[in-house]
DNA sequence: CTTAAAATCAATAATAGTTATCAATCTAGT
DNA sequence: ACTAGATTGATAACTATTATTGATTTTAAG
């Protein structure tokens, strides 16, 4: 948890678990999944399920929007106001009852739009 | 992609092969993912990545919103105009460029509204 | 302090969706 | 018909995640 907390980063679950070495040589990767199962369930967290391949986790369980990088693979959160009229004029469709909702912006982040070239290291640095 | 089309619900990569092997009893499921992909990259479709398990696929290529239930896992369309101008407001921001968004709703939808109980066989047949 | 039950952990096996491989088959152009 | 290139079916490989297990640690009681 403070590990999460303690970065702007929407880290992968890996990722987490190379840092919780650092302070715990022996942690294995199964007890991160589980603290973050638990943290996660408890509404301390959330997951961002992004692709259908590995999941980020996000420290900030309040609702706020992501951009993410098509080129690098960065997720940024977005500082716009949450949109709670969508919600309720989604309910008015019919479809349902609404209980929150995920807003995510695609494109090409300001760091990999100045350094276009493809060169080695400079973006991507937090992509696997 | 006729399959895709024929349907208003948003299949998983398994459903279509379910249904593809219906009309080609000898199709194989690496096959359907190939051409999902093909058809993926073509912008023909759109992949839904739901959860860190599997994706569902989506026959509008048109930017549109998506409600899921947080009950039966059904993903069905939202019928409310997509909102533009979020991308240039994210812009303004400078996280970068914006070239789309995505924007789910999760709740409990109608059907499993209505019926509450957990009776077998009531909600959650298109779920896995 | 001792002991027994409960909780936690590291290590590892298992699962599942997806992707890659590859030989065989099909297609088009000549 | 002949060849080159693309497509396919079958299957193996891969990867993130989850479940299992056996051992160690913690907790609580006497």
């Amino acid at each position: 948890m403070e590990i999460l907390r303690s970065t702007k980063s929407h880290p992968t679950a890996d990722w987490i678990y190379d840092q919780a070495r650092k302070v715990l040589p022996s942690i294995s990767l199964g007890t991160v999944y589980r603290n973050l199962a638990i943290l996660k369930e408890d509404g301390q967290i959330m997951e961002l399920s992004y692709g259908s391949t590995y999941s980020r986790y996000d420290g900030n369980p309040e609702n706020h929007y992501h951009f993410v990088c098509l080129k690098c693979g960065r997720v940024e959160d977005v500082d716009i106001p949450v949109r709670g009229e969508l919600e309720r004029e989604v309910e008015k469709t019919g479809v349902g009852d609404v209980y929150y909702h995920r807003l995510e912006f695609y494109g090409l982040c300001a760091h990999c739009r100045s350094s276009r070239t493809d060169k080695p290291g400079g973006a991507g640095e937090d992509s696997r």
